[in-house]
DNA sequence: TAATAACCTCGCAA
DNA sequence: ATTGCGAGGTTAT
C-alpha cells in the first residue's frame, strides 16, 4: 500500500479533540470539499490537493506534495483543531437547542479558510443555494486555477483575485455568476490591487472589518460576517441568514422582523465570543433536520 | 428609518 | 421530459 505509506497521520483523540470531517466539510462554510468513493474527502488548500480521512489513530493526510509534519500543522490550523470543542459544548450545552446540535454533530468545527476564496464564495451565495454556489466556484477554479493532482484526482487551485479581476464582469456572467458577476469582479479588483488587504484585517476591531468589507458592492453585513467567521478568525461573528433567523424566531421567540443588528446584539449577549459556533451549529442542525442535504460527489 | 421590488440563473420538486 | 418555484442577500427606489 504505497498510498498509505505516503500518508501522514495526525493523532486525534475524539474524546478530547473531537473532529468530524463530514459535518465540518459539508456544513456550508466551504464549497470545494468532496467525498470520493472510499469515503475520503479531497479539497484544495492553498497550492496543495489534500485528501483527508479518519483512521483509528487519527486524521490521515495525503497530499499532492509530500505530507510532512509542517503540512499537518498547517491543516490543523485550517481545521481549527486548536478550538476547545469540549469546552464549548460544556459552556453552551445548557441550551437545549444547542445541546441537540452538539449531540447530532459533536465534531463539527469552524474552519480557518483562505480569506479571498471565502469572500468570493459568499459573494456568490447571495440568493443562491449550496449546490449552485459549489458548482460556480468549481467552474471558476477549473477555468482560472492551476492544476494539482493526487493519486489520479485532478483538481485546480481556487481562482486568484488577479485572474477574476482580469476576467471581468461579462466573462463572469458567462460562467454563471448572474447578477453577482459585477460584485465578484469588483471585489477581485479591490483585493488584486491591494486596496483591500484581507490578511491585514485579522487583528482589527470588529466594526472596522465589517466597514472595510461592506465597502464592496454586493457585500452586506451577512456576507461580511461569513468571511469574518470562516476565514478571519472572528469567532464572535454571527451571520444570521434566513435559516438562523427562522431558528431565532421559532425556537428562541425573537420577533420575526428583528433587524440584523438586533439579532447580532442578542446573540452577543447570550453567547459572547461563542456566537459564531452557536450560529453554525444551529444553522446546520436546522438545515439538516428540515431539508437534509445529500453529501456526495 | 422601514418596507418593497429587482436582480441572473440554476437546482430541484412536481 | 418540462415547467415553475424559490434560493444561505444586497442594492436601489
Amino acid at each position: 500500500m504505497s498510498l498509505v505509506s505516503q500518508a501522514f497521520v495526525l493523532p486525534i483523540d475524539q474524546q478530547t479533540l473531537p473532529l468530524d470531517l463530514t459535518s465540518t466539510l459539508a456544513c456550508g462554510q466551504c464549497f470545494r470539499w468532496r467525498v470520493d468513493g472510499d469515503g475520503a474527502w479531497n479539497g484544495v488548500v492553498g497550492r496543495d490537493l489534500v485528501r483527508l480521512s479518519m483512521g483509528p489513530e487519527g486524521l490521515i493526510i495525503e497530499s499532492s506534495t509530500t505530507p510532512t509534519a509542517e503540512l499537518a500543522e498547517s491543516l490543523a490550523g485550517y481545521l481549527r483543531l486548536d478550538d476547545d470543542l469540549p469546552g464549548l459544548h460544556a459552556r453552551l450545552g445548557g441550551d437545549p437547542h444547542l445541546r441537540e446540535a452538539f449531540d447530532n454533530y459533536p465534531g463539527l468545527r469552524l474552519m480557518r479558510q483562505e480569506p479571498w476564496e471565502t469572500l468570493a464564495g459568499f459573494i456568490l451565495s447571495s440568493t443562491s443555494n449550496i449546490p449552485r454556489i459549489s458548482k460556480t466556484v468549481e467552474l471558476l477554479s477549473d477555468t482560472f486555477g492551476d492544476e494539482v493532482e493526487l493519486d489520479g484526482i485532478r483538481r485546480r487551485t481556487f481562482a486568484s483575485a488577479e485572474s477574476l479581476a482580469e476576467a471581468g464582469e461579462q466573462r463572469l456572467r458567462e460562467l454563471g455568476c448572474g447578477f453577482r458577476a459585477p460584485y465578484l469582479a469588483g471585489a477581485a479588483e479591490a483585493v488584486a490591487t491591494g486596496r483591500l488587504p484581507l490578511d491585514e484585517l485579522r487583528g482589527a476591531p470588529y466594526e472596522n472589518v465589517v466597514g472595510r468589507l461592506t465597502e464592496l458592492k454586493g457585500v452586506g453585513e451577512k456576507i461580511a460576517d461569513c468571511a469574518m467567521l470562516f476565514s478571519l478568525d472572528r469567532l464572535e461573528a454571527f451571520p444570521a441568514d434566513r435559516w438562523v433567523r427562522k431558528v431565532l424566531t421559532d425556537l428562541y421567540d425573537l420577533p420575526a422582523n428583528i433587524s440584523y443588528d438586533g439579532a447580532r446584539e442578542w446573540a452577543w449577549e447570550r453567547w459572547g465570543g461563542d456566537a459564531g459556533y452557536a450560529n453554525q451549529y444551529l444553522f446546520w442542525n436546522a438545515r439538516q433536520s428540515t431539508r437534509p442535504m445529500r453529501i456526495s460527489q
